[in-house]
DNA sequence: ATGAAAGCGCTAACAC
DNA sequence: GTGTTAGCGCTTTCAT
């Protein structure tokens, strides 16, 4: 193995073209000042040779590092990835951010951090140093983690913060949240459900709360009433039992229950059964993420698609163009939308107490 | 941004150490011959500053990129992750590999290649000149890509070839297929079935050969009768159909069917049901892969788990040793495991002519 | 519009 | 054992 080195450098490129390395580095990125002709020469050197530039010399000389690194919470993405239960999340962002990435040339690099550890800045710190990444993307809750924000935007890093609409520094992106429960509520009260239970997710999370208040802004738009009508579960499966056995417990149950989250509503699914109520005819269900599983429950779940794809894609753009650019003003919003499948029906016509 | 430079260089704990460049560089990479009073007081400066050498700068000095490079095909994994039937091949892989990288100091990217392009070897010069990974892990079909396994061997850089047993460059690694297959086999004759169908996969996989060849041989053990019992399908849903409608369309059909991918496995039963055969009353059914979905199925399917994780890990390790103690002589092996479920019982009484 | 020189942070090779 | 020197491949100055 030995030291293996670059085999073409710019060196071969530059004699190949007789030019100084300069003019080479010039046409390779792009810059102005260089004669078309000179620019052809030069260019016919590359493919001819082959030619791609080392990244780490990219680096080394002050440059950019062509790398954008995507980071998420160590633990619950661990604990995913262990569940292998078709949550897909890994694969949307990575798939989204890396096509987008490579197509301007860059890559996309994804790591764990741990959240709750006191080592959270030397995690990223060491990432970063590592790195030297162009760009950060960073998911809840590390979004909303000033720990984080903060080591970032004093290294000067450009950063995404998906799930954080707060101001600060950082480009901040949602995907709806609040809209896309506005949405499935109006769905239920179109089919004429008017008492629709919801499953808050835990108030870590800020997205779990703009999805309350899109479902309780859309309840009180339809003069309906929200009393009794919200539990909170966090997010995972044995919450989502307990929220539902309370909310169907009630004296006057809900027809319908939205959770904020996959788990959730399919603990709702199993509770209902267990309780020999029919889905979607005595209790309709909707759920949030649209993760794979959803569509093969049975039956299939209207479900807030999250465009997690998409919204990487997004960051990833506004992060390679965040010199020219800067940060957005306001929140990027990468809106989602409600996909309408089997779990939601007109409502009962009469109560079954 | 202007120039991010690094903020703490080996230049500063040479400084606070008061100790020279290389006496640190050799703290940092664990080399010998430093006292160990020595060592300490480096250590120290190195913990007290957060300083986290740039894997940039190492590279550039001709050592270690400390990147592992993970390729798998562009066509296939679009295809997979635009689906989002929870297939997590590439999040088993990514977190699997990319664990055990960073216990070791590493780091994992992933990328997409082309196989059938003309490009490939534009495509992963480029991606090796840019990056220049330490090692490179490659999965079916590339890793039977005469083009690519030359291209890497080529360039010196130690690769695993995943699903791939031949002889020459690279570590050969493989799941166990033909092993499994004979597992899954055994277990459908000990529940007392003599007419075993057998889906194949195409040609193009040598696994699906192995495959086929591990049901061929259990039955022979068994003094079972293979004829007529083979058809081939190219592991989508689609093929799957028609495989398992020929098979049942035999003038003696089989009570059990194994099929080398789920997504074949989940058409049979599909077709299964279209039939009104009760699985696994009437068929019993065991699936090769074992992703999220097969589980979820109705009934839940009995499948071959692939150690997608556990081997990526397993290539991760050996690459970085791969200084150290080269390739190993023969294959290496990670064995998956058949995960009985509910598609599988006793065979039928009579038969259901 | 092009070239020459300096240096990024680190390690290999060689001194001592 | 430890320090010194040179240089990796590239992009910055700054000349021309």
């Amino acid at each position: 193995m030995g030291r293996r080195r670059q085999s073409v450098t710019i060196k071969h490129v530059a004699a190949d073209a007789g030019v100084s390395l300069q003019t080479v580095s010039r046409v390779i990125n792009k810059e102005p000042n260089v004669r078309p002709a000179m620019k052809e020469r030069v260019q016919a050197s590359i493919d001819k040779l082959g030619y791609v530039p080392s990244i780490a010399a990219q680096r080394m000389s002050g440059s950019r590092s062509y790398l954008i690194l995507a980071i998420n919470d160590r633990d619950r993405t661990i604990a995913d990835w262990r569940a292998r239960d078709g949550r897909d999340w890994v694969d949307q962002m990575l798939l989204g951010g890396m096509l987008t990435a490579a197509e301007r040339g860059y890559r996309m690099i994804f790591e764990l951090i741990d959240t709750h550890s006191d080592h959270v800045e030397r995690e990223l710190g060491a990432a970063i140093a590592a790195l030297q990444p162009d760009g950060v993307i960073v998911t809840p809750p590390h979004s909303e983690n000033p720990q984080i924000t903060g080591l970032l935007a004093e290294n000067g890093i450009p950063f995404a913060r998906i799930g954080s609409k707060e101001d600060g520094p950082g480009i901040a992106m949602t995907m709806g949240d609040e809209l896309l429960a506005g949405k499935a509520t109006d769905h239920l009260i179109e089919l004429g459900h008017m008492r629709i239970g919801f499953i808050a997710g835990p108030d870590e999370y800020s997205l779990a709360g703009w999805r309350t208040d899109g479902w309780r802004e859309a309840m009180g738009n339809a003069e309906l009433d929200c009393e009794d009508l919200l539990e909170q579960g966090d997010f995972g499966f044995e919450s989502g039992l307990a929220a539902a056995q309370a909310l169907l417990d009630r004296e006057n149950p809900p027809t319908a229950i939205i959770a904020s989250s996959d788990q959730m509503a399919l603990a709702a699914l199993d509770v209902a059964k267990e309780r020999g109520l029919h889905v979607p005819r005595d209790l309709s269900i909707v759920s949030f993420d649209n993760t794979p599983i959803v569509r093969f429950a049975t039956p299939s779940l209207t479900a807030v698609d999250q465009p997690i794809a998409r919204t990487a894609a997004r960051a990833v753009e506004l992060l390679i163009d965040f010199n020219k650019h800067g940060a957005p003003q306001a929140p990027v919003v990468v809106e989602g939308e409600l996909i309408v499948r089997a779990s939601t029906a007109r409502a009962p016509t009469r109560s079954r107490t």
